[in-house]
DNA sequence: CTAGTCACTTGCGAAATGCAAGTTACTAGA
DNA sequence: TCTAGTAACTTGCATTTCGCAAGTGACTAG
């Protein structure tokens, strides 16, 4: 990314997450899901096409990284760098004033690794 | 908001906050700004649109007031309201975060406010 | 040889964005 | 009075992004 909005690190975070899909895959991540059918069966829904976009965008950006888990036939998972990791807490406090101000909502369970899966 | 694409808090949030304008328009009211033009002359350049969309947005969600600062002519300054404060933790976090990965960018500084304010 | 899974990609209509210009209402100065 | 200026928006329209559905290629299991 070469141009700047401004050098107000809250507009260059936004930049880069800033929509509505982002930080949902991040989500994901934090929760133990690894691979693209587990993102897609997140109940949001998000379409194929924009999961495939912001994975590569968040690859690009260095806050996740893409291997094959097995070869024939190849399968990919994904999972977060420290970079990446690093943003538990900006996720933490969206929780917290989330669950204050819409009632209802709960914080998502972390997901249990299957038999497959191959350890960090 | 009538649908709702699951029970996340996150979820929840980026639906009103999930954009790259509106967490900048609440920076800017958590800096001291009030008035529509000092939002307009931020140096991300929101378009005026977007600007006038935003607030109504934030002020149906219940994180804005607006007011008339003056009559003759009709002035209108915006204010966080006690939930709107509420995100200053998830902006800290952003900031930390966004220091940290973005070298160059540093905090906005507070706006000092004129003589023709009310004060809150 | 058929069906199924995984990880994507493509097409296309709908919605959001961004830029410029216009509007309304009032004040201050020549 | 006439002109210019400011604040707070609104409107029109071209560009961009989004989102749904369907399709693709590689491989396995029955």
């Amino acid at each position: 990314m070469s141009f700047k909005r401004s050098d107000c690190p809250i507009t260059n975070v936004l930049d880069t997450l800033g929509d509505k899909w982002t930080l949902l895959v991040i989500r994901d991540l934090v929760l133990g899901k690894r691979r693209y059918q587990e993102f897609l069966s997140s109940p949001e829904r998000i379409a194929s096409n924009i999961l495939a976009d912001r994975l590569a965008k968040l690859e690009a950006a260095g806050l996740v990284t893409r291997r094959a888990y097995q070869q024939n036939p190849a399968r990919h998972e994904y999972l977060l760098t420290k970079k990446g990791r690093g943003l538990e807490p900006v996720l933490e406090a969206i929780i917290v004033w989330g669950k204050k101000h819409y009632p209802g909502t709960k914080r998502f369970p972390t997901v249990r690794q299957g038999f497959g899966a191959i350890k960090p």
